[in-house]
RNA sequence: GGUAGGUUACCCAAGUGGCCAACGGGGGCAGACUGUAAAUCUGCUGGCUAUGCCUUCGAUGGUUCGAAUCCAUCACCUACCA
C-alpha cells in the first residue's frame, strides 16, 4: 500500500528529532505524565497505543488527531499499535457523553470494526521492516475473560472511590436527568485492561488518546503498575476547537467522515477550504506533516493576503491527498477551481466534464423536460438542494437559486430542454457554494 | 408510595378559551458586503394542488360554536416527603 505521507517528510525528520518536541510545536501536547521521564524512554524507539471505538462504520476528521499522531510517532521510528475496540466499543465511552447510548447490536458492531479496521489499517505503515504498525482488536483479549476473573483480578484493584472522582462519571453523576449505567461507569475498567495487556505482550509503554480520554488512561497506567509493577506513560492530546466555539469537525449535516461513501472527496476538500481563518495555521500543525518551516512560510502568505487563501488550499490539499490520495484529491480541486475560479460561462464541455461526478450530480430522465418542462421547484427537490417545495419557492424568491450561474428568481419557472448545457446538463447552485448537477439521460 | 410542579417547533423558552402555525433567543438557510473567511446588516425558518386548505403544542378521550389553553385517564420528567 501506497502511503500518502510519503518518504519525504520521514526524510526531513529522521535525524535525532524528539517526538515531543515534534509535538510540542504543533501544540499538540495537552497533559503528559512524568514528561521527564517519558522524554529519557522517547530516546529510545518504543510501544505506544492507542484505541479507536467503532462507534460508526467509518472514522471521521475528529479521530485524525490521534491517529496521525501515532503515525507521527511512528515516522520517528517508534512502534505504534492501533487497538480496534471491539470489546470497549460494545460498551460505550461515557467520557465527553452527557447521555448514555445506545448499544449496538453485534451485528452493526461487527460491520464497523471491519470497516474501520480497514481505515485505520491506510494511515499507518504496516509494510515497513524496522517499526511496522501492529492493528489488534481488544475484544481478542477479553472475549475469554469471564465476569468473576475480571472482578477478582482487575476490579480488586479499583475503588469506586477513585472512580467516581473521575470526570467523565462525576460529569454524569451531577446531572441527575441522565445518570449513568453500570455498563459505561465499567468503561474504564476495560480500557485500563488494555493498556496493562499491551504491556504485558508487547511491551506498550506509552499510551495516547484525546483529552478526554485522560480518566481512562491514567486508570490504565494505575492497574498496570500495581498488576505488573511497571511504570508506563500517558500523553492527551487536545480538544480541537473552532474559533466560532462549535465543535470542529461537525456540520449541520453530520460529522465529516473519512469514508468517501458518507463524505465525498469533493465535500471533504470544501471542508477544509471553509476553515475559519483564525483556525487554518493552528489545523495546518495538526492535520498535515507539513514541516515547521513550511508552516512558517504558509502562515506569513496568510497574513500578508489572507483573501489568497494559499493556507486553506495547503491545508486541503494535504489532508484530501492523506486520507483520499493524490489522484482524487488532484480532481476536486480542479471541479473547485473551475465551480468557484469565477466565470463560468465560457466553460467547454470537456473542462464541465471535470466537475460531472466530482461534485454532486444527479440524473434525470430527459422525457421530463419535454413540452412545458420540469418545474424548477421539483427540480430542486430532485436535486436534493431543497427539501420541501415551500423551502425552495422561498429561496428561489430570496435570490437563492442559480441555473447555469444565472440567477433564476420566478417561483414558476419550468426547465426544459433547452436549459441544458452540451444538450446533457443543468448547473443548479444554492446560495454560494451547493453545487448540484443534474444530468440528462 | 404521598404531595406539588412540569412535558410547546432543531434547542432553549413565552403563551393559560377565539387576535395562534403559535412572542423572544439560539441554531440553521438565503440575500447584501467580501475572499467559497470573520464581523455586521436584512429576510426566511410545519406542509400543500397556496389571498385559501391541511397537520402540529407528551398520548388518548371529553367539555365547547371554538382548545396549546378547561376536564378525565395514561406515559414520562423534576422537586419535597416516605
Amino acid at each position: 500500500m501506497q502511503l500518502a505521507i510519503g518518504n519525504r517528510w520521514r526524510a526531513i525528520y529522521s535525524a535525532g528529532v524528539s517526538i515531543l518536541d515534534e509535538l510540542k510545536w504543533r501544540g499538540l501536547i495537552a497533559d503528559c505524565t512524568d514528561a521527564a521521564e517519558l522524554e529519557k524512554k522517547l530516546a529510545a524507539p518504543i510501544t505506544l497505543y492507542c484505541g479507536f471505538d467503532p462507534t460508526a462504520d467509518s472514522l471521521h476528521v475528529g479521530n485524525l488527531v490521534p491517529l496521525l499522531a501515532l503515525r507521527r510517532f511512528q515516522c520517528l521510528g517508534h512502534h505504534p499499535i492501533a487497538v480496534a475496540g471491539g470489546a470497549t466499543g460494545s460498551i460505550g465511552d461515557p467520557s465527553g457523553k452527557s447521555a448514555e447510548r445506545q448499544l449496538l447490536t453485534q451485528e452493526i458492531l461487527d460491520h464497523n470494526i471491519a470497516s474501520v479496521k480497514g481505515q485505520l489499517a491506510k494511515l499507518l505503515d504496516f509494510e515497513t521492516t524496522q517499526n511496522p504498525a501492529r492493528l489488534v482488536d481488544n475484544a481478542s483479549w477479553t472475549k475469554d475473560i469471564s465476569f468473576l476473573g475480571f472482578l477478582r483480578d482487575i476490579g480488586k484493584h479499583f475503588t469506586v472511590n477513585q472512580m467516581v472522582a473521575k470526570e467523565s462519571v462525576r460529569a454524569r453523576m451531577e446531572d441527575r436527568e441522565v445518570g449513568i449505567s453500570y455498563t459505561e461507569f465499567s468503561y474504564m475498567l476495560l480500557q485500563a485492561f488494555d493498556f496493562m495487556v499491551l504491556c504485558r505482550d508487547t511491551h506498550c509503554e506509552l499510551q495516547i488518546g484525546g483529552s478526554d480520554q485522560w480518566g481512562n488512561i491514567t486508570a490504565g497506567i494505575e492497574l498496570t503498575r500495581k498488576k505488573l509493577g511497571r511504570p508506563v506513560f500517558g500523553l492527551t492530546l487536545p480538544l480541537i476547537t473552532n474559533a466560532d466555539g462549535s465543535k470542529f469537525g461537525k456540520t449541520v449535516a453530520g460529522a465529516i467522515w473519512l469514508d468517501p461513501r458518507r463524505t465525498s472527496v469533493y465535500k471533504f476538500y470544501q471542508f477544509w477550504i471553509n476553515t475559519d481563518d483564525r483556525d487554518v495555521i493552528r489545523y495546518l500543525k495538526y492535520f498535515t506533516f507539513l514541516s515547521q518551516d513550511e508552516i512558517a512560510a504558509l502562515e506569513r502568505q496568510h497574513v500578508e493576503n489572507p483573501g489568497a487563501r494559499v493556507a486553506h488550499k495547503a491545508l486541503a490539499k494535504a489532508a484530501t491527498d492523506l486520507i483520499h490520495g493524490e489522484h482524487a484529491t488532484a480532481e476536486v480541486i480542479r471541479a473547485s477551481e473551475i465551480l468557484f475560479g469565477g466565470d463560468l460561462q465560457g466553460v467547454s464541455e470537456n473542462t464541465f466534464n471535470d466537475i460531472v461526478g466530482e461534485v454532486p450530480t444527479k440524473e434525470l430522465e430527459r422525457a421530463r423536460l419535454e413540452g412545458p418542462g420540469l418545474p424548477l421547484i421539483e427540480l430542486l427537490i430532485h436535486a436534493g438542494l431543497c427539501p420541501s417545495k415551500g423551502q425552495a419557492r422561498k429561496d428561489i424568491e430570496g435570490g437563492g437559486v442559480n441555473i447555469n450561474n444565472l440567477r433564476e428568481s420566478s417561483p414558476t419557472r419550468a426547465v426544459t430542454a433547452g436549459d441544458l448545457l452540451f444538450g446533457k446538463h443543468l448547473l443548479l447552485r444554492k446560495g454560494k457554494k451547493n453545487y448540484v448537477v443534474v444530468t440528462a439521460k
